[in-house]
DNA sequence: AAAAAGAACGTTAGCGCTAACGTAAATTGG
DNA sequence: CCAATTTACGTTAGCGCTAACGTTCTTTTT
């Protein structure tokens, strides 16, 4: 390098100016690629920046122009597989299109949630990205109001802030609910977590509960548990629904993958015979399936494919290229070999 | 709001100055909560503030004050638990220190992770996270270059490009080879990835077979997927342990837990009696273990406390309060049911 | 060959804030 | 009671870039 000068120094556009022989503007558009530049006269100019270790300013750059490269995304946790995956979609995307992810995980709390869009929004991303679509009248008004291409994920609603790519989780509920009661089960149980902090699988356990209602059954025990949503949840759970539940249930209806396994595993550890004695349904649709003795039960989510669509939609918003404001994505009803055929 | 202007259209400081009758640096000082007010015009330049509805710029703030309040961090992947823990436990030492932190994964390619660390330093972030502790002399230069405060996570080397929280995997390896030579095993395998994908398990095989060596046995068979790293991956493994081991093994060590469940589930399924027969060994922790009917032999790393901590090394390297520059976390080693006693 | 059009640059004026240094008023101390 | 602080502000000069508009020089057109 050739002024290595201090650390912490660094060298800005004005120095690559000087040693090239050119205006500042001239290094700025050979920096940022657009045209006004004779072929010859870019080359050189990228040559010395990279010579004397040029970087230009985001922060500067983004102050200038008025925009950024930064695209807020906010997810309730990264402790489950389903957003680490919907990310592992969209990261490509926001790539190939030259834009930087802010994170942040909001552990279901619409507070934290409110908190981080306020400080995102002093960013003035390129855009931003949320999870769920049940939103504080306030945290709907200020992104509205900032202009900001914003995007819901994971859930769907036909009435979104801007954009929506996600899964309608009340039909998920019914479907799984209509194919069981096909089956002749009529007395499931539910494990999940506290009413509202999910507030997704809330809407499925709706929908499976209102098909179960209307044919007249209805659910023999709903443990909520506080406890993370993970393996052993998914037993303690079971332990909990033996407990309370005022009929034996024939099903248990999980709030995820994850539960349902600990669920199962806990029902064989007592020797009940799963599926004829005891159905075992989640929801996600997640690789240990593959492993399992008996795969379970489950709704298969696209969540790799939501990242990507998801992705795609936003920066087309972003680039003003006209898109679908909604989209609403297929769910696969995975029947496994936890409940009986 | 009183101003409501047009979308995207935001107020600025002057705004608030104008409205409130006070100097623009009166506004700053009161946004900031920096001395320098009276706490009577600071209330009121507050109140006005909120009623137009101002959130000062950090772009703008940034460029003046030279410093940001990013936080970059990148790990190779968020498709297992570790990272998501290990962010989880970082997230709320960041959160009440004011930062935020911008995210990627960089799928285990050095290229794009020198590529995300020029994006990054772009924005003069106030520190940077890395994982694992090899990175490219391009990418050491220029993080010592750039003065940005620095931590590397998750493995541990004792000349770190700044600050550095992890495991020794090499000691890791070592330990279990040791525990499991003591119970008698000889002949054992291994299941990981292609060698320097997971640079980090590279290093735990090492130490696991150079113990092994020692004692005058080899292994029987090291496969190497060139798929993802989980459940079918182990089972995949198993599969191909036995196709190609020279002499029957009697313990097969996993690259993580993940595939150790896949490997157990599968020897299960081919009638294989774990552990007289065979042996299972993981690496991690998982809270699946606590519903396996024979929970994995393994080693827990502790990943939420590594986040905190390596977070608050961080933080007190910003504010430049003097701390430690290397910290080596215990793994405790879990017997587990999956090797004999 | 003169006029018009375009390409290749340079100049100017900010983007929205804050550091650093003013200045006036309030407070202190002997 | 007056100099010596301290507190409470305001003013000035940027931070490092880019949009927008000049200016010069080359190319094209009739």
């Amino acid at each position: 390098m050739l002024n290595p000068k201090k650390s912490g120094e660094r060298s800005k556009i004005e120095d690559v100016a000087r040693e090239a022989s050119v205006s500042i503007m001239s290094v700025s558009r050979a920096m940022r690629g657009v045209e006004g530049l004779s072929a010859k006269k870019r080359a050189e100019i990228l040559r010395v920046a990279k010579h004397i270790g040029y970087e230009p300013s985001s922060v500067a750059g983004s102050l200038a122009a008025a925009n950024s490269t930064l695209i807020g995304i906010s997810v309730p946790t990264l402790a489950d597989d389903v957003f680490g995956e919907i990310f592992d979609g969209m990261r490509p995307v926001f790539n190939n299109a030259g834009f930087q992810t802010v994170f942040d995980t909001t552990e279901y709390q619409q507070k934290r949630e409110e908190r981080w869009i306020d400080r995102m929004i002093s960013w003035r991303p390129a855009g931003i990205v949320l999870s769920g679509v049940d939103h504080s009248k306030a945290t709907r008004r200020k992104l509205i109001n900032s202009g900001i291409p914003t995007l819901e994920i994971w859930d769907y609603s036909d009435d979104p802030i801007d954009l929506c790519v996600g899964i309608d989780h009340y039909q998920v509920g019914k479907m799984m609910a209509e194919h069981l009661l096909e089956l002749g089960y009529c007395n499931p149980a539910y494990v999940g977590v506290e009413y509202q902090r999910d507030q997704r699988a809330d809407k499925r356990l709706e929908g499976f509960q209102d098909v179960f209602e209307n044919a007249g059954f209805s659910l023999s025990a709903i443990v909520r548990l506080e406890e993370s949503v993970s393996f052993d949840a998914g037993k303690q759970g079971v332990i909990e629904v033996f407990e309370t539940a005022k009929t034996s249930p024939d099903l248990v209806y999980f709030l995820n993958d994850h539960m349902a396994v600990g669920g199962l595993l806990e029902c064989e550890r007592r020797g009940i015979d799963v599926p004829t004695d005891m159905g075992i349904v989640g929801f996600n649709g997640l690789n240990i399936n593959s492993v399992l003795a008996k795969s379970i039960t489950t709704s298969i989510t696209p969540r790799t494919q939501m990242g990507s669509k998801a992705a795609a939609l936003l920066v087309a918003r972003i680039l003003n290229v006209a898109t679908e404001n909604c989209v609403s994505l297929p769910v696969e009803l995975y029947p496994g070999q936890t409940v009986r055929n």
